[in-house]
RNA sequence: GCCGAAGUGGCGGAACUGGCAGACGCGCGCGACUCAAAAUCGCGUUCCCUCGGGAGUGUGGGUUCGACUCCCACCUUCGGCACCA
């Protein structure tokens, strides 16, 4: 018996990486003659350090490249850094290196981890964000920008993160307390005046999925984030004869409007303030100021407000309303300025009990019951007699009948109310807002109705004295308390001519009726915001503005980029960008007139780097544009695009933005950047928590390459879950993966100890499982599932051990089980598949054979498992050629001994068959 | 509260078109080799059982000859959003 060399990772990879190298093997040039495959992961931040998250992301992605490569595409899969960014200058404060000499050598010290993958990256593509070569053409997309009127400076409360001493995207602030992507510090609000990009414009745009192979999941997040709601504005205006336009997406309720509620930063606010209110109001709006967004925004918190003395007129039914201002209201979304409809609004109904505002229905409630609470003392005994005879009295609760009336009782029951009542009133509420007194039945349909009833309950009742309003008093009856509010569609009621309109149709006729009479249109409003890109910090690209005391805002002429980062600065964190401290660098000359001028001294956000990398990587020496046209026409767009959902609402609606806003300047073409995209779950610590250094559960990758070898970690990483979920990490199942490769590497080498000669079906056997695993493997490829990938071949190879074993080592059959398996593993685990390629002689390299195909014949099953059911229940299976017709499949099934003995003799009732699958007999 | 996803052995997972539930691997058990260990190999491994079977894919219903798969309701976990008018 021969003994081949053992297996030895450490000696065989780093042998090919360099080799591969040498030779150019991965460089991705443009090739007319072949179909092109752009795939794309996600750019790393150079933290100093790759980690297993890391290799998760770009390990079965290289698989996927190269699998894309072996089957005759021409693929560009590249590498690089987005290496701005605020951890560099952390450490800099720190550790008082240089942001630039901490990035450059994190970035020297990832390459070469980079390298122990065996990943295919054409590194003479490598693009770094930092380097003024490349910034300088982010600074370019800037300009491009602001000139389209896409970027511009404002005036605004932003988000703060005092640990990070910088200003925040919305995108970047997360969770329930608002607290920091990336350090998780809770934020504050500042006013400041920033540059944003109108990324708002293209949201319909951004709404649109319909080019774009993308997880449901992220094309969800994106949705929501957007938040697009339609609906009206409608133009209320104050008493002094201001216009004051709301935004509501329920119109079909304006004429449940009693009151309207200003955000109290709102400019009207100074102005319809009463001389009798104006403390109040001031002091109000200072606490709201005073408050952070998280305190103002708590949920479950009391709603405050305070009365203006202003009051506005409804345009539908010119009502006159009181202003309030409340801090419910949010400046940033709509007009900042609500109508509030109490009876179908949550919040308002919750702001109008408490601080006694009228309460109207004007919803129909599709399902309510109508609902009366009838005092005992207010009625006749032959009343009371009625209400029992007719089962309208559900119950009694301290004197009172609770009452409940289907919709065709309520004619008979008032004719008798009106009769039975002494003295008082019957009110009926839910589906019906009734109050009966015995000379008149009044409606709860405006707000002159509310105080008429409100007036002759309480000349009756004391009791009812301390209510402000007719729902007040209601709300304060517990039996009515389900069917005083809803917030669903419903016929319009109590709204003058319109009263009686069909919920499904409310809307629509109401923006009509609003439209023919202009105080109103149709609009859809969006909760996303522009996309702040101002940074207070230095490790960024400088934004290439200069403000000119003469000439206003400057852009930096295009020929004089980059603006280039200063080296000397003082990095200790003020709150204020370190570039402005610089005792020169904001000193400069106007452009335009020549002038003393200074520069913009913030950076931007790096969402704006990564906003266009993928197309630095297309020509990252190119120096007459951020890309060469020839390959961008070429590459582009992205094909595939792999990397972490974290960033779903942040840098993947950027990018598409960028391209959309590129697109529309001329810049770029085609309605999207990146067509797939999947994304791979998480790593989890072997604790199954989250891994991080204090809990001391991260596994470093470049360890577990020492140990098994970079194709182990590669398979095992593919294997040990779906990529898209992720899983906790185990150290005893990469020993699984290990154990695969030394076994493959076994079976290929070593001589057989058997002198069994190979019977044909053994050889038939063989062959088959190798055309079927090339059909599976190729499938999940293509599906991204890279699991079963491994786990195919897995099976295939312990379908060759027992096929060695029977004598088919050395057969025709055995050369071609063993060349098709090495092209089959080449793409997970190239290394060993290269070594074994060339121990067996082949020509180099296996990473530039083509995938093998299928042979259809070769992969046809001859025989199959026929199951026998009855009643839908295994009892017997037996083997049955594949030609095999229903005929004798039924009679295979039917002549089971097992049937028989569940049969004992009755006939079946019904025999279904599923060819080359079951038979099931049904016999009741 | 709203939106979305997922629940399958001790664990990761497979079952891709409604048709053998648990592929592949980990772990575990027994055995072989060995003075011994490691490595390797073989067998077994969803649960219950009176050895005939029975139960079983989060729970409860439904559709179907047949449901992990389709429908309805619910539970749990995770993710996102959250006073967005």
């Amino acid at each position: 018996m021969k003994r081949a060399q053992p297996y030895q990772p450490s000696e065989i990879e780093p042998k090919w990486q360099a080799k591969w190298e040498k030779d150019n093997l991965y460089r991705s040039l443009i090739d007319y003659s072949k179909k092109k495959h752009y795939a794309l992961t996600m750019l790393p931040y150079p933290s100093g350090d790759l980690h297993i998250g890391h290799w998760y992301a770009m390990a079965p992605s290289d698989a996927r490249a190269r699998f894309m490569r072996m089957r005759g595409y021409n693929v560009l899969f590249p590498m690089g850094f987005d290496a701005f960014g605020l951890p560099a200058e952390n450490a800099a404060v720190k550790h008082g290196i240089h942001p630039k000499q901490w990035t450059y050598s994190n970035i020297e010290r990832m390459r070469k981890q980079l390298r122990s993958m065996g990943a295919m990256f054409d590194w003479e593509r490598e693009a770094i964000s930092s380097d003024p070569e490349y910034y300088r053409w982010t600074q370019w997309f800037f300009l491009k920008l602001f000139k389209h009127d896409l970027a511009y400076r404002k005036m605004a409360p932003v988000d703060w993160c005092p640990q990070c001493n910088t200003t925040l995207a919305r995108e970047q602030v997360w969770g329930e307390d608002r607290h920091c992507e990336r350090c998780g510090t809770p934020v504050i609000k500042k006013n400041l005046e920033q540059w944003f990009f109108r990324i708002t414009k293209y949201a319909e745009e951004l709404l649109d999925f319909s080019h774009l192979d993308w997880p449901e999941r992220v094309r969800v997040l994106q949705t929501n984030w957007i938040g697009r709601s339609e609906g009206a504005m409608v133009r209320f205006s104050t008493e002094q004869g201001d216009d004051l336009e709301v935004f509501t997406t329920r119109p079909d309720t304006l004429w449940g409007a009693t009151f309207m509620v200003l955000a109290p930063e709102h400019p009207l606010v100074e102005k319809i303030t009463t001389p009798e209110h104006r403390e109040e109001v001031a002091e109000y709006v200072l606490l709201t100021l005073r408050q952070s967004d998280i305190q103002r925004e708590a949920l479950g918190k009391e709603k405050t407000g305070v009365f203006t003395g202003g009051y506005a007129v409804n345009p539908v039914n010119n009502e006159r309303i009181p202003i309030w201002i409340a801090d419910y209201v949010l400046m940033t979304y709509g007009t900042g300025a609500i109508m509030a409809v109490p009876a179908h609004d949550e919040r308002d109904f919750e702001f109008a009990l408490k601080f006694g505002l009228p309460i109207i229905p004007v919803i129909q409630h599709p399902r309510a019951l109508r609902k009366s609470l009838i005092r005992r003392s207010f009625v006749t005994e032959e009343f009371v007699q009625y209400l029992q005879e007719n089962h309208m009295a559900k119950g009694e609760d301290q004197g009172a009948l609770e009452v409940s009336l289907e919709e065709d009782q309520i004619n008979d029951f008032v004719v008798h109310a009106q009769r039975g009542l002494t003295h008082g009133w019957i009110e009926i509420v839910g589906a019906e807002w009734m109050f009966i007194f015995p000379d008149q039945t009044l409606t709860l349909s405006s707000i002159q109705a509310d105080r008429e009833i409100l007036a002759r309950i309480q000349r009756i009742d004391a009791a009812t004295r301390s209510y402000r309003t007719t729902m007040e008093y209601l709300w304060n009856q517990p039996y009515y308390r389900d069917v005083l509010y809803h917030a669903e569609y419903g016929d319009m009621i109590h709204s003058g001519e319109l009263s009686g309109t069909k919920g499904e149709e409310a809307i629509q006729k109401v923006i009509r009726w609003l439209e023919t009479r202009g105080i109103g249109q149709a609009k859809v409003n969006y909760r996303l915001r522009d996309w702040l890109i101002s940074r207070q910090r230095y490790w960024g690209a400088p934004i290439p503005i200069i403000y000119c005391s003469r000439c206003g805002i400057v852009p930096v002429p295009e020929d004089q980029l980059p603006v280039l980062l200063p080296e000397d600065v003082e990095w200790l964190p003020t709150g204020e960008s370190p570039l402005k401290l610089h005792p020169t660098w904001r000193f400069t000359s106007c452009p335009t007139c020549g002038g003393p001028a200074e520069r913009e001294t913030d950076t931007m956000d790096t969402f704006m780097c990564s906003s266009w990398y993928h197309l630095r990587y297309l020509s990252p020496k190119y120096d007459q544009g951020p890309f060469d046209p020839e390959e961008y026409d070429y590459w582009m767009p992205v094909d595939t695009y792999t990397g972490g959902i974290e960033h779903a609402t942040m840098h993947l609606i950027y990018t598409r933005f960028f391209h959309k806003a590129c697109r529309d300047m001329g810049i770029t073409k085609g309605p999207e950047p990146m067509i797939q995209l999947r994304n791979q779950g998480i790593i989890l610590g072997e604790d199954s928590e989250k891994m991080s250094k204090s809990r001391g559960n991260v596994v470093a990758p470049d360890e577990l390459v020492e140990k098994y070898g970079a194709d182990t970690v590669r398979a095992y990483l593919m294997f040990f879950a779906r990529w898209d979920q992720g899983a906790p990490w185990s150290s005893t199942g990469i020993e699984g993966t290990a154990r695969w490769l030394r076994k493959v590497w076994a079976t290929i080498l070593e001589e057989p100890q058997t002198q069994n000669q190979a019977s044909p079906e053994t050889l038939r056997t063989l062959r088959r499982k190798v055309h079927q695993t090339i059909r599976s493997v190729t499938r999940d490829y293509e599906q991204f599932e890279f699991n079963t990938v491994i786990s195919s071949l897995m099976e295939l190879l312990n379908v060759m051990v027992d096929a060695k074993e029977a004598g088919a080592f050395g057969t025709p059959e055995w050369e071609e089980a063993i060349d098709i398996y090495l092209r089959l593993m080449a793409p997970a685990t190239p290394h060993i598949a290269e070594e074994l390629w060339f121990l067996l002689g082949k020509p180099y390299s296996i990473h530039t054979q083509p995938w093998p195909e299928v042979d259809e014949e070769a992969a046809k099953e001859e025989m199959f498992t026929l199951v026998i059911q009855i009643n839908g229940r295994v009892r017997d299976r037996v083997e049955l050629p594949v030609s095999a017709s229903e005929e004798e499949a039924k009679r295979a099934a039917l002549e089971s001994p097992i049937v028989q003995k569940h049969l004992s003799g009755s006939a079946p009732k019904q025999v279904i068959y599923v060819r080359g699958r079951l038979v099931n007999i049904v016999v009741n």
